[in-house]
DNA sequence: CACACACCTGGGAGCGCTACCACCACAATC
DNA sequence: GATTGTGGTGGTAGCGCTCCCAGGTGTGTG
């Protein structure tokens, strides 16, 4: 279209064509250095006449700064990498990185090796790092060479910054909803034990029955609504008087009403259900749920790298609690 | 932890550690040309040591290879990319890659201005494109540069592969089953018109009920479930007697469902529904839906632009019938 | 009129890697 | 003993880009 053979022009090319030399063509696209207006001008003009897109690879190379973000997600086992939540983050990652030239990658890291993550810092093709699922061990491994350029979704420390909900909040809200509106005998799904953000959830919880000075009634969970299915199950099972089941995520909130209405309990009349994020479908399903916009967090979380404005301290994002029909 | 400063090892550190030269060294882990058992071996254990890891950025650069690969989605806007099913397509592409050294990038291409994929493609960071909710116009703007380095998802030409759903075979399933089952005034909330794998489905629809002698009953839906919502009210207020709605996807049905039931309108007893795809989700509510392992379609869509087995034809994966409660 | 000090420009090195080519050893052939 | 391999090796160019530095112009000051 632009060129002959359509090769994509280079610098060089654009150069020729404005009648500068490639230094000054890379100065007026930098933007730094000086340049005169005409030659700003003449360079602008044959950017736009040949297409020119830089390659990032050469601007990688020379810069050493990496051609891709990585999002290091820790579990138990790869099959984290399918959860929905995984594929949100991945994706808003990959929309936020696509206008700066830098691609995504996801890597599972195991939860008994943290050391993995070392192995997977040290490409050099790595830019910056944005963990999920993150454990205080994992921190601790983020290399130098990544310091300002790593974020961290759950739990900071003194060296990574951290993008945050607030659980704790969020689930304090739920639950006083819950004991505000008569329910006395509440049970929650919790999340998988080593996960940090989860926890402060379950704190949340106990605190707020132990002020009321009610009993906890918990069964581990793990975010899915196939677990959440099962674990009502378990709750009743445990608990045949439970008259509201928190659950850790909509997910979680999803399998629990999917198992109470398949075993003929009816929602909220009999049984109360919470979920915890508020996805789309939270409200097609008339779920009562804490909202947060987990797209723009996770939006942040990649901004922040791709600007390196990664001062180590924690952005707390607020939990809104939201009243429908299931609480 | 492995280098002094932990400056990441460059292939001539293993080199000088090896004591050869850097093209051996290259050669060795190229796998290709020659090199004495002796020099192999002596490479491998530098690479071990040194953690070696070769700059993705580099090898690109000289192979004019790319380092990332290009999903392209149309739609009327850009608010396509928060469908969840983008989301899972991104992730499993960057999954697929991952082990590659490439990272994956996310754009929207008007549907008005096909031609903004030029411009996409033009960057030499784009090592290869994967295609979704594809149209013709698309197909043709798909440079030569990356012949072979190209897929669709949904509907191929003739020198672009595709890969894709049985989404005729599988609305053809579910309407009969439907049929079977006794339902009658069987309307269909479809997808956008200009989505050929959604007009796949809509064919179907009409040519089993064409066959059974019953008229059709449609509406424009676009895949969510918020859509579904607010078209299920439409279904019934222009078709009151409808026994059915076929969703063109699980998330419409779902949609669809929600509606009803806030409508106090019994699923399946008075209409029953159907959805598509048979995401996670669709057990624990008990959707009748058609099964496809999304996941894996898209997986292996990236592994053919990565394994550069591109031939232009057309893999058809099957749909399965999943009968459930909801019809 | 020399000098300083802006502003502006092009040459050239080099990021880490691969590909090509020249070269060397040694064996097999005529 | 000169020729042709064949396996193995190192030197070097160059991918497209950015940055540094030397060398220009022009305008203002002593």
């Amino acid at each position: 279209m632009t060129t002959a053979a359509h090769r994509p022009a280079t610098l060089d090319d654009v150069a020729r064509v404005a009648g500068v030399s490639r230094s000054t063509a890379s100065r007026v696209l930098a933007g730094n250095g000086f340049a005169s207006p005409t030659a700003r001008a003449r360079v602008r003009t044959a950017v736009d006449l040949l297409g020119y897109v830089p390659n990032s690879a050469a601007r990688a190379l020379v810069h050493g700064s990496g051609v891709r973000l990585l999002i290091a997600v820790a579990g138990a086992d790869p099959a984290v990498l399918d959860d929905p939540y995984v594929d949100q983050a991945v994706a808003a990652v990959a929309r936020a990185c696509t206008p700066h030239g830098l691609g995504v990658a996801v890597q599972w890291v195991p939860l008994g090796a943290p050391e993995w993550l070392t192995r997977l810092t040290d490409d050099r093709g790595v830019a910056g790092l944005v963990l999920l699922n993150t454990t205080p061990a994992l921190l601790d491994l983020v290399p130098r060479r990544l310091a300002g350029r790593a974020v961290s979704i759950g739990i900071g420390s003194a060296t990574v910054p951290s993008v945050d909900i607030d659980n704790g909040g969020g689930t304090t809200a739920i639950v006083r909803h819950l004991h505000d509106t008569g329910r006395r005998r509440i049970a929650m799904v919790t999340g998988p034990r080593w996960l940090a953000c989860a926890n402060r959830s379950v704190r949340a919880y106990r605190t707020v029955m132990h002020d009321a000075g009610l009993p906890t009634r918990e069964v581990v969970g793990d975010f899915s609504a196939t677990r959440g299915y099962a674990a009502a199950r378990e709750v009743l099972r445990r608990w045949p008087d439970t008259d509201a089941i928190v659950g850790i995520s909509d997910a979680t909130a999803l399998g629990v009403i999917g198992r109470l209405r398949a075993d003929g309990i009816r929602v909220p009349d009999d049984v109360a259900v919470t979920g915890f994020d508020d996805i789309p479908l939270a409200a097609t399903v008339a779920l009562t749920t804490a909202s947060h916009p987990v797209r723009q967090i996770i939006t942040a979380a990649a901004t922040m790298v791709l600007e390196q404005r990664t001062a180590p301290e924690t952005t707390v994002f607020p939990s809104a609690l939201v009243v429908r029909g299931s609480a």
